[in-house]
Formats: C-alpha cells, structure tokens, sequence
DNA sequence: AAGGATTGAGTTACCGGTAACGTAGAGATA
DNA sequence: TATCTCTACGTTACCGGTAACTCAATCCTT
C-alpha cells in the first residue's frame, strides 16, 4: 500500500479511479457535480492509496486560507503563560486551527526575529505576549494584514487587538492594600530584567502607591531566572539580607511568593507576624496552602479564551472588539 | 509603502528592480551569478516594499523541506508536560524549526484527528507523547515517510524512535522501597483514567512490586481531572475516609504529593509518622519543601532536548538511536 | 583570430490543489 | 423536431517560488 518513496497526489488517486483530477478534487470537498458510482471509485482509491490532501498546495495557491496561528509567549518556564496556552489552544483547536509556538525569552529581537519566520508561512493570525514589538516587528505586522491579539498587558491602543488587565494598577492597589495594613518598609522580588513587561509595570504601579502613601520601597531584588517557587526561596533570602528591616514583599507571582514562604519556615520566620508576603496571579498552588495567601486573582484561561475568539472572529471576517479588560481582584488573604 | 491589500511577491520584486523573477531569486538566495549593482537593486526594493519570502511556495514545490514539528502532548495543565515541552521548543527553535502544538487530552482518538490534521501541513516530523496510537494513526504515520519520536513512555519497539523511561519499573521500585521501610497497607492516587499511559503503568508496577512482596494495595483513587495541588489535596481525602487504614500513599506526581501533604497539615495528620507521602516527577515545588519529598526524579527537560535532537538528526538525513532510555531515580526523602 | 570558458542574466516547467470555463449526452420543453 | 437545460464530467490556468536549461556578451587562451 503505497510504499514507494513519493506521497500520493490527487492526480494520482484520480488515475486510479479512471476520472480527472477535478473530478476527484470534487468529491472529496462534496462539491456536487459527479455521480454517486465516481464518489464511490475516488472514495475507494482514496482509502486504498491512503491519499492526504495536501494543505500547502490549496493555501498556497490562494483558494483557501491557512489555518495557522502563531502564538508567542515569553516561556514556558513560567507557569502563568502556560495557563494562558492552554486558554488559546484548547479554543483554537476546537475550531480547527493549528498553534505554531514561539518562545521569545521576552526579548523584542527574539520576537522580531520569530514574526519573521512564522509570516513567511502565511498564517492566518498572530497571538504576542505584551505590547514590546521593534519597529520592524510592527512594519512586518503591518505588511501582513492579517488580524492580531496582544495578549497580557493592557494596551488602550493596541497594533490591532487587545486582551489583558492593567499591571500598573494591579501593582498599584496591592501597594494601597498593603498600606491600609499599616506596613511602611516594602520589598518587592521578581525576575523582570526589562522595563517594558508586565511584572516591570506591576512593580511600578506597586512602588507609586508607595510613594504617594510617604512610604518607601526598601529593596527590590530582580533574578536572572524563571519565576518559581526556588527563585522565591533564594530572592527573598537575599532580599532579607540586604535589607532586613523590610515588614512585607511583594512576589511577582504566587510561585515565588510559596517559595519565600517556605523559606520563611525553615528560617522560623512567622508569616505574616514577622513579614508579609503577596504574591500574584492565583496560581493553583494557593488552593491548597493552609492560609488563604494575599495575593491578586487573574484569570489566565480566559485571557488564552477571548484572544481566541476575537482573532478567530475577525479570521471569519466578523470585527472584535479592540480593547478586553479582563481585570484582577485583590485576595485579601492571611498572609499580610 | 506596499499598503495595497495583495502581499508582495518576488516577481512585484523583480519587475520594481527591472530584473527577471530569477535573477531576484538568485539575489535572495545569494546563489550568485548576478552583478553586484543588481544586487543592490534587488535587495534594495525588497527593503522598499517589504517582501517576505512566502515559505509555502518553496515548501510546497518541493524545493525544499518544511521547518515545521509537529508535537502532541496530552495536555498543558500537567506542569511534566509542560518541561517537557519546553526542552522540545527551545530545541527546535535554535535549528530554525516551528512548534505546532496539538493538545490530545490522553485520547488516542483525538490524537488521530491531529495527525491526520498535522501531517496535511507537510511537517518536517512528528513527536507523539505515548505509545498508544490507533491504527488508522499508525498507517498516516507510515504514509507520511517522516521521523516520528515517541516520548515518555519507554518502548522497545517504537514505531520510528522513542525516548523516554520505564515507567513501570519506576513504580516497582517505588513499591519495592516503601516495603522495605516497613509499609503494608499502601494506597495510590492518581487522575489516569486511560489503561494505556504512562502512569496507569507506574500503578502496576507499584502493584506488582506489592504483589510481589505479599502485601496489598488497599485502595486506589483516580480522579478524572489533571493532576495538580488541588487534585492531590482531595485525592488523599477521598482515599482517606474510603481507605482509613493505609499507611503510605502514591502520588502520580510530586505537585498531587505536596496538594496531599498541605492537606495531612491541615487535619493535623503528620507526615510521615501517621502517613507516608511519595511523589513523582521531582517538579520545582520540591525544592522548596522543608523536608525532602520522597520521590522519583526524572529529567523532563531532557526527555524534549533528546527528542528533538534525534529529530533533527534524521531531517538532516543522519540517522539516530532508535530508543534512549533516560532512565529515573528514586529519591529517598523524609516523607515516608 | 578562432575556439573555449566565464559571467550575468532570461525562459520554461513544475510542485498539487482549485476556480473558471468548456462540453458531450440525456432528458425536458415548446 | 429544434432548442433548452441539466448533469457529469474534462481542460486550462494560476498561485510563488526554484531547478534546469538556454543564451548573449565578455574574457582568456594558444
């Protein structure tokens, strides 16, 4: 059964069935236009010869339009956006399209340099993480024409479309929460080593709400690594040593902040009468902490969600809406 | 600039620098047997008018190879998966090739769907989570004439290559070991509900190990969720009020063991005096515990950068080893 | 100075589908 | 009976690149 080194064509399946590759081409798209006996000889030829239609030939050419999407995430590492995949896939696939991944280790060349090489195959729309794109990324963006989501950060006036919630004011209200409870000497740790991401606008709108409450922002540590439970455990050992009068920090997301609390265990530091800690992003490790943790609720499925949808709307030339705020709630938890 | 509705094609290119379609190509291509004033003309208007090469058109004349990998991984809410895909990708990506994602849901009729859709888009090759396939998939598989690595489950016969490890014997030797501590009463709680993956073969082999040494498995909870914190924190509740006599219990993964041991905590069940906890996976959460999670250890990462690599080879026409074990270990810590 | 090699091109054909158009024969209609 | 309309096909052309071939002009050789 077709074990000669070549792939079956259409015209092939068509010789064999005696009828003209259009005819065969009509067939298998139930186009109408044959009798039942030809459906039934191409059919046949078709599971004999094991024939697959070629997806390269039919977009190529222009009849049909691919069913690619290229997502680009900064990695995987992070759980946060692996949540966030899985929001975008589970919807895409579930409407027939393909996910070309692209991990840009959040760098805006790395995203220039994958925008480049994921156009080239035509693809029918593009999910970016974040709103830092290179000038060249965007004019490549513009020459496409083809529809697409920024998801993560909000963006008022996004390249096209928009799904995300606003970091800044995310950071910013836990920082008033926090000083509702009193605190005065903050600390923040993260791994943001690029001022245009998300965590960075946390971060900035955490140390506003500090600054405008006369406090100050004691000592923030930024690691070079993946945002995890080990980075939360050693970043909040060496924030502590630099600055050991810090009364509460800020994580850049829940992992960290259930890896500095464990290390406020092991260092018999009591949480939160020693230190406070709040994390970010209600990852699934808070559900089953025996406090509930202080931290802000985003939904990152949803996020994954409605990127698709607003793309797979305008893909069937139906027009989305621009901008989706998909907001966050503060979790006043146990652990401020 | 090129702001019409139409992409740009070589030949736009090449009638804009006054050259044949070729000679642009040849440019492109930097084949040589052009002048260097053409060149500068050529690449010149490509600059202007913003051409991207269409990689379909190469692809699909069969000039040249696709660049794209399929690689199906049952799903994103499993943080193994997601290690295990982050080694594929960040592989893939440094030799120029593409990730299409194609989440199976541990179904083998999903993961046919896939194939048949994936392999439309001529890939480059293909890498499949499991060994359990359908034999329609089978047959697309060998139709298709490209590398295929299975991952994760060890197979002494893959259909092309494999990489992965002995999950069974990695549930034996767990069983084995936590006989040797003294246990006779054992529990196991995990979320397969499929008799062919991987995990379901860990569970036997923990049963037989417990066969094997005259004991029995008391009780075995299998949830029908993904395996995380939550499913782990309820799993052993369930096992618990079915089951209150067991002794020591059997995560399907490490993160399921810690959602286990927050609940023990919170029933003041202490570990592992009262109960004993083993996991599976040595997943990041680990590291951070106050004591060392009894466990296997498994190099996920490795799993996707092999994978890749054996890939790689036979696109470029080396050939690879057909299986790679890349074996466990267990880990004896303080949690039975 | 005649022949051969080199340089810098252009021309043609092809990949595998599908749109658009053409057409032979059967049956319906006037 | 002449024409009209279906039905069930076949033919041609095209998408955007590249391989393979051709060809004219120049540049060496001996």
């Amino acid at each position: 059964m077709s074990n000669k080194n070549k792939k079956i064509s259409l015209s092939e399946v068509a010789e064999a069935a005696g009828v003209s590759k259009m005819t065969a081409s009509r067939v298998l798209r139930n186009e109408g236009g044959f009798s039942e006996q030809t459906r039934e000889r191409v059919l046949a030829e078709v599971a004999r010869l094991g024939y697959l239609p070629n997806r390269l030939a039919t977009v190529f050419s222009g009849d049909q339009k691919s069913t690619f999407i290229g997502v680009s995430i900064p990695d995987l590492g992070n759980e946060v956006f692996t949540h966030v995949l899985e929001g975008i896939d589970r919807k895409l696939c579930s409407f027939g399209h393909q996910t070309v991944l692209g991990m840009t280790q959040r760098a805006a060349g790395e995203e220039e340099k994958w925008i480049e090489t994921v156009l080239a195959w035509q693809p029918a729309g593009l999910i970016l993480t974040g709103r830092a794109h290179t000038n060249r990324s965007l004019q490549l963006l513009e020459n496409a024409k083809i529809p697409v989501v920024e998801i993560w950060d909000l963006n008022s006036s996004p390249f096209d479309m928009c799904v995300g919630l606003n970091h800044f004011d995310s950071g910013y209200q836990m920082g008033r929460y926090l000083l509702t409870k009193g605190y005065t000497r903050f600390g923040y740790v993260g791994t943001s080593h690029d001022a245009a991401n998300a965590a960075a606008a946390r971060l900035n709108g955490f140390d506003r709400a500090i600054a405008d409450g006369s406090a100050s922002l004691k000592k923030q540590v930024l690691l070079k690594d993946v945002p995890g439970f080990y980075t939360g455990y050693y970043g909040i050992e060496q924030l502590l040593s630099g600055a050991p009068e810090t009364e509460v920090v800020f994580f850049q997301n829940d992992n960290m902040a259930v890896g500095a609390i464990h290390f406020c265990e092991s260092q018999k530091i009591s949480v939160p009468r020693d230190l406070g800690i709040a994390g970010w992003g209600e990852l699934p490790i808070a559900s089953v902490l025996p406090y509930r943790l202080t931290t802000v609720q985003v939904n990152h499925l949803r996020i994954g969600q409605i990127a698709s949808e607003k793309l797979l709307m305008r893909i069937n030339g139906d027009s989305a809406r621009k901008v989706t705020d998909v907001g966050f709630r503060l979790i006043e938890g146990e652990t401020v």
